[in-house]
DNA sequence: GTCTTACATTAATAAATCCGAATATATGGA
DNA sequence: TCCATATATTCGGATTTATTAATGTAAGAC
């Protein structure tokens, strides 16, 4: 407790939002989740509409699997991936120009 | 052009994104940017409460600059660090849970 | 059981990032 | 001019991350 007069936040917890901040931090990620953001794909989709080769598709799908951002359900032979809760519904807000509120974070000045 | 039938975003406009998310991706610097929410600071006000060292501290700062995160202006020896824009507040509503519609990102189930 | 499709995983390499230690720069005061 | 304070920069090594290529696995068709 070495802070000023304002609520702390334990380490741990900005450990968590630096992580996944973290995960939002290449374009192919950004680029899946905003496809998700429109409902459920399967990799060969994703990979149809986005510039990737598939082992290389797969391991960014997995870190955001594990990351919580993305769930997953297998059909047959494929995997659909969807946003696993309505609350990363917030990065689609600030990526998506085409959601309410949305767009946000892009229109910062670079 | 062999996306669906939603909005495109151009890929420089993703690679931004990305890039303003990995600025976001250390503790160090979320915690930065949460004490300059509260108003401006000069480093060493911002070595006292955060543990880092002093050229640690420097580059941190100098990241959130050049992304445009932060702004400095000088007062004799001390330079003094604050939020660039407004429209970066958006971070501390994701961080603060003080702030109106704050802690939203920290609520993700991790 | 064998083949094919769809996806995941591994290994190796390359690139980026982080930190600490040392050094440099800039400002104001004596 | 010389010194002290406040901040920035550079260099080196360690760790992490992304990518490619090759291989592995799981499910359904035959």
């Amino acid at each position: 407790m070495r802070g000023a007069g304002f609520p702390e936040i334990s380490s741990l917890t900005l450990e968590r939002a630096a992580e996944l901040f973290g995960v939002l931090s290449t374009p192919v990620r950004l680029q899946i989740i905003r496809i998700l953001c429109h409902g459920e794909q399967n990799v060969t989709h994703l990979l149809a509409q986005i510039e990737a080769s598939q082992p290389n598709m797969s391991r960014h799908l997995q870190v955001l699997y594990q990351a919580g951002v993305l769930a997953k359900r297998r059909s047959g032979h494929q995997i659909f991936y969807r946003l696993a809760d309505d609350s990363h519904a917030l990065v689609c807000k600030l990526l998506c120009p085409d959601f309410e509120g949305g767009g946000t974070v892009l229109d910062v000045p670079v």
